[in-house]
DNA sequence: ATTTATACTTACCTTTTGGAGAGTGTATTT
DNA sequence: AAATACACTCTCCAAAAGGTAAGTATAAAT
């Protein structure tokens, strides 16, 4: 046949609908700048901790560059989901904590963490078979 | 004062205990794989319409590049999240759906899903200020 | 006879990401 | 007198991500 298939039925939402195109472009955005490895790293740190220093933060976060660390706390700054605290003293002080939002975004991101934990092996099972039947 | 500051204490945990530090880098590993734009995006339209051919989910995500899609599908099908069948007819049809693992993922992404839904005007209003200050 | 549908792969090129390392300014510690 | 702590910023460079466009094979539709 040279005409296209056409789509199958939609299942049963089990997901927010996709609805105005604008917000879904918006959510995707945000998804897209939220769901970084920086971001979740430096997240699960403040959650631990309540409150942290930049260099704190530094040490803390295996592997992370002081380039990157600006950055990504700069971009959480601006999203709202972190409270930058200067002190103006010398040498400088400066702290970081969790706003109401940043906190929000830690408790629904703990389930993905948690699904990532609880299916580490069976993705790590599906990986080894695939990669078998791929290289004989 | 030229000595390091101390930690602060923890909080009470609400998130889930980093232990062994090498779950620890495969749950940050899983997590940057798997918590990207366009794995979220396919992972919504595989949710929503339980099995799709290749051109079709290249229609419903908005701006994916055919290469970007075929690679992403590879990697979800290797990390077990999809199932890709191969009816070997000509011109060739392949269907792709999520499997169970597949399927858990997408709940688990949910909340984070529902989260940015939710507050979308919270992070536009904190950009907004943020930038105000910044250009004054 | 030409176009279209299908599911890709490959090669090339641009954009983005991110690391390394040096510089800043001052006060306390050694 | 020299080093250290702090929270950055800036520049340069390498690597990775990702887009574009062309090619593949074949049968059905026009």
């Amino acid at each position: 046949m040279a005409k296209p298939a056409p789509l199958p039925p939609k299942r049963a939402k089990a997901w927010p609908d996709a609805g105005d195109p604008r917000v879904d472009a918006l959510v995707t955005e945000v998804i897209g700048r939220v769901a970084d490895k920086w971001t979740m790293l430096i997240l699960e740190e403040l959650a631990e901790y309540a409150h942290l220093r930049f260099t704190q933060i530094g040490k803390l976060v295996p592997g992370i560059s002081q380039k990157m660390l600006t950055q990504t706390l700069r971009q959480m700054e601006r999203d709202g989901l972190v409270d930058r605290t200067v002190h103006p003293v010398i040498p400088p002080h400066v702290d970081y904590r969790l706003t109401d939002l940043g906190e929000s975004l830690g408790a629904a991101f703990c389930a993905v963490w948690l699904w990532a934990e609880a299916n580490l092996e069976r993705i790590e099972a599906a990986r080894g078979s695939f990669d078998g039947r791929a290289a004989g």
